[in-house]
DNA sequence: TCATACTTGACACTCGATGACACGTCGGGC
DNA sequence: GCCCGACGTGTCATCGAGTGTCAAGTATGA
């Protein structure tokens, strides 16, 4: 609604704002901790005050969770749009790779946020939190792709489950190695860990 | 250190307090919801001060939370207690049943306190944080179970991750059916599906 | 130019969480 | 008996996150 990169009118400003807040945000909590620093602070380095800061972020967690906000969004999409023929673990490995893709082929700075939020317990927490509800929303998707119910089926939130827990191993690794490990194998290697389970014929 | 039921000294009655306190908290919570209730009112309740709340427990969440803790501990015992020659899925089945087992085998709060944690956010936040730990500590199990590095070998936190994918999904479909559903076909179901990546025989 | 809507800052307030200090009780030694 | 230190607790003070409110300020449109 409001993170549409071409604005619309002149309120594209508050993109501006947004992003002078992750900006100072992000740069304070580097160094010296989550914990560390305050929201005074970070409003302080933006120029503008706490109440604004809350205007634009929903809580001190926020900020840097939201770095990687659109992840989500950006999964489901590309879940949604995979060929209906193609195997369940061809389809989910491609659904992780374009987030994986998107947090590692950046810049060095979205190491250092990831490094960040495995390493902070809070943030750890958030970013779990936010992934229990890509992980309804992923089983939703593919429930809808093989036609089963949701509601009745454990397949579409196990496979969802094992894809994310693919996601967050290849991060955890990538963060751990400090940007070292090649983020397509480790992709490959967890995939290839889980794709007997994901493709295992109906069964049962 | 204070959890052991046969308390050494008088000072069993730090228990007693404990139990009183989580008993509190747990009664206005399932009512009312986790953020109406302060933490003045759960102290009141329980007949101490505010204070002497948060030194029994580091939070507000905790107080939950803690109602499921030592299942991370009973799982980690469970799955070291496991024959080595059992296949792995069959040692992590038996090690996610137990704290299943714990769960669903007890009274029916149990069953409010699991809706409860899955319903709040900042409570199923904490929950998962809690789950990333105990997968570390599956994963580190089961490495040296099978004689694998944990530090290059991906297997062991993709299987501690799938088990507790199945732990979360047999919790989820097991609350939100009211306790209808029966957690050990639910269980059962869950590790039928994760079982041939489980399994699968080395690969590379 | 005036009226309107939107954004912001300043202030006050609630509540979670922590530190400092004072008080009471328990228990043991002289 | 008294004194003494350890321990648990309550009170008070404080910090920081987060929210509601109100009074500016600025832009937009008639």
């Amino acid at each position: 609604m409001t993170s549409r990169p071409a604005g619309t009118l002149a309120q594209r400003k508050r993109q501006l704002v947004a992003d002078e807040l992750t900006q100072a945000a992000l740069g304070l909590l580097a160094r010296g901790g989550f914990d560390a620093v305050t929201v005074d602070e970070i409003a302080a380095a933006a120029g503008v005050s706490k109440r604004t800061f809350f205007r634009y972020f929903a809580s001190k967690e926020d900020v840097v969770v939201q770095f990687l906000t659109g992840l989500g969004e950006a999964m489901r999409e590309e879940l949604a749009s995979r060929p209906a023929p193609e195997p369940p673990s061809t389809a989910l490995r491609h659904t992780v790779w374009r987030s994986i893709d998107a947090c590692a082929g950046q810049t060095e700075r979205t190491l250092r946020v990831v490094q960040l939020i495995l390493g902070t317990p809070a943030l750890l927490a958030r970013f779990l939190e936010r992934q229990a509800q890509w992980r309804e929303e992923l089983a939703a998707v593919l429930a809808g792709r093989l036609g089963l119910d949701p509601a009745t089926e454990l397949y579409p939130r196990m496979a969802a489950g094992m894809a994310l827990t693919a996601f967050h191993t290849v991060l955890q690794r990538w963060s751990e190695s400090d940007g070292t490990e090649d983020p397509a194998a480790l992709t490959g290697g967890c995939f290839a860990v889980i794709a007997p389970a994901l493709d295992a014929v109906a069964g049962e």
